[in-house]
DNA sequence: ATCCAGTTGA
DNA sequence: TCAACCGGAT
């Protein structure tokens, strides 16, 4: 951390060329279809991606990253399949609740004719499927302009002095978007860099050294 | 405020 | 060895 900004809090743009500087493009989400999208956003709730990545691993070995493959598993198996990503009781139940949506919904070709706004609010309406694994999806599967907000997001912004930072989802997410306009690729970029720059560097114990945002950055905020 | 949970790297 | 992990429901 820094001895504190010289200048006020940066905006969204200059988060993100610094960002994009520093680690480069990184091209998210990484997945093959829409469906393996909507299940690696559930699958990373609150859990480390590497771990997901093997759970993924273990579905696609059963066919499973489909969603009549994934229905044709036993409730059981499903949940073993997922072990290795945490909350798999759970996670599993989310999982047959997505399913369920989707077969009552008319699967994603459906969901693809709905508004941004509609879309969102459909998945909301999922049990397991919050705020921020409903915003990975309309993001990220529908490429829709929408800005996800995640722990990473609010420590970061609240380093770097940013208003809202504490705010509610909703009200920290209309001001990013506001910010930046409705560019998708804009808050594709943005959400994936806070997130590898949340992982490398601005830690719950911050790993300040070389940081790209070290003049911009207040450090650990204690109040 | 608590529970859900396996995995990993500082 | 243990805090932390791309949250959400109750």
């Amino acid at each position: 951390m820094t001895d504190g900004a010289d200048t006020a809090a940066p905006d969204c743009r200059t988060v993100l060329e610094r960002l994009h500087a520093h680690y480069g493009p990184l091209h998210w989400w990484p997945a093959e279809t829409a469906f393996e999208v909507m299940v690696g956003a559930v699958l990373t709730q609150n859990t480390a991606w590497s771990n997901v990545e093997r759970a993924l691993a273990a579905l696609r070995e059963a066919d499973a990253l489909t969603p009549a493959g994934m229905a044709a598993l036993e409730p059981e198996e499903l949940a073993e399949r997922i072990r290795p990503s945490g909350y798999y009781n759970v996670k599993a139940g989310r999982l047959r609740h997505l399913l369920a949506f989707l077969e009552r919904t008319g699967g994603i070709e459906a969901l693809s004719a709905l508004e941004t706004g509609a879309l969102r609010e459909a998945l909301l309406e999922v049990k397991g499927i919050g705020p921020e694994t409903a915003d990975d999806i309309v993001l990220y599967a529908f490429h829709r302009p929408v800005f996800v907000v995640d722990a990473y997001t609010r420590r970061l912004f609240e380093r770097l002095g940013r208003p809202h930072a504490r705010d509610g989802y909703e009200t920290l997410r209309a001001s990013v978007e506001a910010e930046l306009g409705a560019d998708t690729v804009a808050f594709n970029e943005l959400h994936a860099l806070i997130v590898e720059h949340g992982k490398q560097r601005c830690r719950p114990r911050p790993l300040c050294d070389g940081c790209p945002l070290g003049d911009r950055c207040y450090g650990v905020v204690t109040g």
